[in-house]
DNA sequence: TACACTAATAACCTGTTAGTCAGTAATTGC
DNA sequence: GCAATTACTGACTAACAGGTTATTAGTGTA
């Protein structure tokens, strides 16, 4: 049938012609997954969403996902998780002192995932985590889990050596975590509940943050001022 | 037919029989929507689930609300927003510094709203406000004008009085409001995402953040570190 | 007991969405 | 150019949820 060559030129403008990009599609749809979770939560993002701004059917989603749960797990994974061994590397590797990796710990996870849309992908997972606990799991697990972990894991370096004082470290690690966690509700949902939430710069916020809680874990309290040149020196 | 009085004692013995209580069930409803919206959300608490819980049928609520949104709303008039008039008298006829109302006013709200189920109610607008435009209007112009209003009152009433020093009362609420919503959401759903966050004791935390607030606000700086940390400044 | 009134119900309607699958068309190998 | 392969599609299903309504039954009155 030649005719079909000819059938709806209309469609073929608007949409251009079905390509097979088999390579390409699957970050394609994360990049929307994306997007569309942090605008709209997990349960009100539509899985035919994610796929029309992915330009491809919603069959072609379930081709390379085989549910809207596994895809949201690969969105955490692809920008969330997949990053961890990465960093702990990082502080594997770092040199400094722990009041400076304290420091580079809050600063970099701002730059990494505070400022990036991943941040957003947390917050959701604070007011959904309830309703679905086979991704609150896997979050746990995947990102929560190595998170702590990594951050005792600085403190505990800071204790070791002296630099800290003796702390319970199961609440030393909620210093560091809470302002982190507050910023990205600021960031992503308080416009509607505090309305100036916005306007904080998270750089400055971050470093009075910084400020408290190095000047309260130090061992030596003499000092007038401890980390006053921190801050993505 | 008095065979109907006998007809199906099973379901009787489950259910009861079927009751006429006008005056009682709007507020059954009530409370039976603020459990559920508390624990699963707005978009995820299904009205029949609703009734159910108030003993009713579904067909019941629809008698009683317009709709799921009329519902909500309800919610929030019952547990939060009609308690400001009450609020606002409070501060009207208060006699003492304008330090210790800034202290009566997060330890009351504390004990009045984020002890309380209603303190859920706030955390899911932080979640969901975004998916439910009408809602998050209603919630804005009912809780967090009012709730900013007061606060800025009591603020500029310490500016007024010399007790307080020059402030941008914009950020001076915030300062007021930020530890507050970091508690609820510490309540209500950092468990998921920060293990240990379950085990802050709000009145120590509250009075921390007191300390610090008021110290910062404070006009008489005959101390000798009183804004070392320039936030936001 | 009989009747009127209405609170309460359950079946129903409608729209929505995760997930499926038979078919279509772009690509590859010969 | 033709056949085989397979990425891709969109119509379909099944389940679900908000809201409606015809019917049922509790209650007060005479």
């Amino acid at each position: 049938m030649s005719l079909s060559k000819l059938t709806c030129p209309i469609k073929k403008a608007l949409n251009a012609k079905r390509e097979r990009r088999k390579e390409a599609r699957p970050g394609e749809l994360l990049d929307a997954a994306l997007d569309l979770f942090v605008e709209k939560g997990f349960a009100a993002t539509r899985a035919e969403e994610v796929a029309a701004r992915a330009g491809v059917s919603k069959g072609t989603l379930f081709l390379y996902f085989q549910s809207k749960e596994d895809l949201f797990k690969a969105v955490v994974r692809e920008n969330i998780s997949g990053h961890f061994k990465e960093w702990n590397d990082t502080f594997d590797n770092f040199k400094g002192s722990s009041a400076e990796m304290v420091s580079l710990c809050m600063n970099e996870w701002w730059r990494r995932v505070g400022a990036t849309k991943a941040s957003g992908i947390e917050k959701l997972m604070l007011s959904e985590a309830g309703n679905f606990p086979d991704i609150a799991a896997f979050y746990h697990q995947e990102v929560v889990e190595p998170g702590q972990s990594l951050v005792r894991r600085i403190l505990q370096r800071g204790t070791d050596s002296g630099e800290f004082k003796k702390m319970d470290l199961d609440y030393a690690v909620f210093s560091i975590i809470a302002p982190m966690i507050f910023m990205m509700i600021a960031k992503h949902s308080a416009a509607t509940c505090v309305s100036n939430a916005g306007r904080i710069e998270p750089e400055k916020y971050i470093a009075a943050q910084l400020q408290v809680i190095l000047y309260g874990m130090s061992e030596v309290q003499s000092q007038n001022k401890i980390r006053s040149k921190d801050t993505t020196a």
